[in-house]
DNA sequence: TAGGTATGTTTACAGCGGAAACATTGATCG
DNA sequence: CGATCAATGTTTCCGCTGTAAACATACCTA
């Protein structure tokens, strides 16, 4: 039998759900993410993703959560070519931008409170993960204004802040465009250079 | 006659209809701004907006704009208040990072590509008068990286990019928050402090 | 004062998320 | 091995949403 037998039972639906829902993402943008839509896709009855997920917002949550992992994937992917612990940061940086603008309808979902639950464990955990990675290189970093309590999670947030809200703003079309389409200056032309002392 | 009489004509039904999707978006968030609850809240059936407003988006879109003028002032007044340009720069900022806690679903709409028109002209010039507080408070502004081209623009995006990422991140409750709910450091600890060299 | 235009209403409709009742599958346990 | 039951998927129905079309009212101007 040459033909797949359509079985009743999906067998690894939650997933199928989830990536489907990645791919509705990037062909029609958070517009096309509903939950009739991504069931369709997987060939089920638009009530089928209820045995999974308790409501739109959980798959949303959930789809969010698979796009924290690949966004952390896609900064690492950068960082371990870099040389000295600068150029990881800026590689982290530009790899954080680049996500946004290659899926800038995940990115936004990610970042929604109103679309996703950010109190939910996995999501949280995917979320800590990205983080993780600018948490590491930013370690240690020297900037006017670092000197003071909690140093190094101000650091943190510095960095985190300005490559964030790049990252946004860029998606958001709030940066005037070039011929490209792409903003003017890219992440790193409006990245301060600090350096790191020791 | 005490009783206002019900007329059938509104007078300013577009006006209206703002004030009153801002007062919804401030009670119930995003997911209670929709055309009929808008149109409710006014006393109008749900179908009058479409005199005004091409379709929902472009009610959101007309809402947003009101925002982003609301956004300006609320920069703009702490800005007047500061005796040096450091000082002026750190108000604005602060007016940013307050303006985004104190309204956070009328600031989520506002950077929503997904949610409103940012080619629309109206939002266009309600945007840059807000862009122009931080731009004008930025000039001159000395940072390391900042010497090259484009110098000024790229002095303004960076000043941009930190404080709206710090404002995003801190309403996407991404921040770990202290005892009261809100994030354990503000913006202005995590704003290197820049000089500006005359 | 007459007629046209701007503005608002009513009605209808398709798409959405969700609930409930039902069908099918697969796993557990005698 | 067979019966039962939980897990998973379907069907059907509901209320809410945005949109369109036909209609009603009020204003404005010639």
């Amino acid at each position: 039998m040459l033909e797949k037998k359509k079985k009743y039972h999906h067998g690894d639906l939650r997933t199928a759900l989830v990536v489907a829902g990645l791919e509705i993402l990037e062909e029609d943008g958070l517009d096309g993410l509903t939950l009739r839509a991504v069931a369709k896709r997987v060939g089920v009855s638009h009530t089928a993703p209820k045995n999974h997920f308790d409501g739109v917002k959980a798959l949303w949550t959930a789809i969010a959560t698979e796009g924290f992992w690949l966004h952390a994937k896609a900064m690492r992917d950068g960082v371990t070519s870099g040389a000295t612990r600068d150029d990881k940061l800026r590689a982290a940086a530009a790899g954080y931008a680049r996500f946004a603008s290659e899926h800038p309808a995940l990115f936004q979902l990610m970042f929604s409170p109103a679309l996703c639950e950010h109190r939910d464990a996995a999501l949280g955990e995917a979320a800590s993960a990205s983080y993780a990675v600018l948490r590491e290189i930013s370690a240690g970093l020297d900037w006017p204004g670092a000197e003071g309590p909690a140093r190094q999670e101000r650091t943190e947030w510095m960095v985190w802040s300005l490559v964030h809200g790049y990252a946004m703003l860029a998606i958001s079309a709030q940066f005037p465009t070039g011929e490209s389409g792409a903003p003017r200056h890219d992440v790193l032309s409006v990245m301060p250079k600090f350096g790191y002392p020791d």
